[in-house]
Formats: C-alpha cells, structure tokens, sequence
DNA sequence: ATCCTACAATAGACTTTGTCTAAGTCAAGG
DNA sequence: CCTTGACTTAGACAAAGTCTATTGTAGGAT
C-alpha cells in the first residue's frame, strides 16, 4: 500500500493533499472503514477535507481496483485496501471484528452445473460468521 | 411456507390482517424482496398498511428464524422467506437477478486454524457473482 | 357476547448513508 | 507565473431505515 501514491501518480492521477490523506487514512492490513470513519480520519489530519471528496476519492480508487467495497454488516460499505491478493472475511457477529481470511479450496469448482441456472460465473465472494476471542472472554 | 402463519400461531405471534399480508407476500421460491417492495405488493392487498409495520414485521420474521436477510448488493436489504434449508446465492452483475444455490463441499472446514485468529466460526455465507441468461444474450 | 388490556399499527419526524450540483480553488504543463 | 480543466467544497437532496407518541385491535377474561 505504501506505494500506491506512486501508482497512482503513473496513473495521471492529480495527486492533491485532499487525495493524499484519503490513501493514508486506509493504508495497512486488516483495515475495513466505512466511509465515514475514513472521513472522521481524513479530517483529523486535514481539517477541511469535505465529506463528498472523501466518497468521490473512495469511488476512484475502487474503480481503478485500489481498494475494494465490502459490505460485511448490513450497514455501510467499508473500504478494504488489501486489493491485490484476493481474499474474504471473517465477522464478528457481536462486536463486527474483521480479519482478512484467505479459505484452501475451490468454491467455484462447488457448484455444480445444475445449480448455475445458465449462468455465466465468474467470482463467488464468502463472509464467515462467528465470535472473536475478544466477545468470547467477555 | 403455506404453513408459516400455522407455525406463527404456535409460536404465540398474534395474527393480525397486516402480518398475515407480509407472510403472504413472502411466500415462494427464489423471492427476494427489498422491505420496499415487500411494502409495496402489501399495500396493494391491504392498502392502509404502514412503512413501519413492514419493517416491524419483517424484523421479527427474521428474529423467529423465518425468513433470512440478505445483502447481496450494496443497497437495500433483501429478505428470503427460504429460511429451512441452508442455501448460498447466485447474482447477476448486471440485471441484480437472484438465484438460490446450493454448492457441494465444506467451506468451513476449508478455514484452518491458522486463518481463524481466534474466532469460533460457526457459519459462512457465499455470494457467486455472474452474468444470468437474460443479459448474456443481451 | 362484551369488555379489557397488552400488544400491534399508524403517521410522520428523524437518522444514517450516500449522491448531486453550482461555484470556487488549485496542480501541473506551457 | 498563467491558464485551464480537473478537483474540492458546502449544502441540498435522496434512499433506506428507525423511533415515538398516539390510536386501534386480537384474544383472553368475564
């Protein structure tokens, strides 16, 4: 992650202190805000970031496969910078923990024919559910 | 399904015109329903039915086990009366259509321990993602 | 059959999450 | 250092969902 400003930048990116802050409030490994915490985030270092730059930031760098859209509760979408290794998650039911899991197997190749309704798939995405050792103790 | 109001009864639900609506509305197979939508085909059987007794009702149905909540895209809930036999879902990337399938193989016993940090698992729930039919054709 | 009462339904205000717009600002090339 | 088009801003707007105070009613008690 900490080089995406640079791939950003090779990208034509116009690199902006706005922009900036966005990409270094996500940086890290397990790391899964809302919008909105990455706004209370990007205002702590610049106060007068605005809240639509911070969901067209976001927006971008989805769409240029930087960052990706989860949306483990039924709430907000989160932000999950870890982009370049594909991976799922796994939730805490009680307090909504969420840790990058990376499952053995081929869920793909778990559907049988009969059960693709003339589908075309391409990608299946998994949550697991359970209790963090954390809510367990308490 | 046909027997869910039997079932509601048993459980000491009090049966009223606006509860026995959304039972109907729910009834099916590969039904899911936004609570919008659920409101909307309720209205059009009971038109004094309120936003607010739609989104009662279906939280309690989804409290007594009875229908399931699914998010599979990053809008509104969706609600799946299907709640008897565990099931996986199939979405079109394009149209939004819903399938439910049921894959073979044990996702959970494909988490080792080294990637639960922890965490007692108990469930999973996957999400394949394709182009349906309809809009291959397209 | 009628009455009571706790539970359910209602309208509408409110909250949260996200999008859009018009106007001002600024990064970066010339 | 000027220019320009891309970027940012504040705030209005929209969609999805929750909450509250009031009114209504299902179903047991009489």
């Amino acid at each position: 992650m900490s080089d995406l400003l640079e791939r950003l930048r090779g990208r034509g990116w116009r690199m902006t202190a706005q922009r900036r802050v966005v990409a270094e409030v996500l940086d890290g490994d397990h790391v899964h805000l809302t919008a909105d915490e990455v706004h209370a985030r990007a205002v702590a270092k610049l106060p007068e970031i605005s809240r639509a730059t911070v969901y067209n930031t976001l927006g971008e760098l989805v769409s240029l496969g930087e960052v990706l859209e989860v949306s483990t509760d039924k709430r907000a979408k989160r932000y999950d910078p870890n982009a370049h290794r594909p991976h799922h998650h796994l939730v805490c039911a009680q307090c909504g923990a969420i840790r990058d899991v990376h499952p053995t197997g081929n869920p793909l190749a778990d559907l049988p024919d009969s059960e693709r309704f003339g589908f075309t798939v391409s990608d299946v995405e998994m949550t697991y559910r359970g209790v963090c050792p954390n809510c367990a103790s308490a």
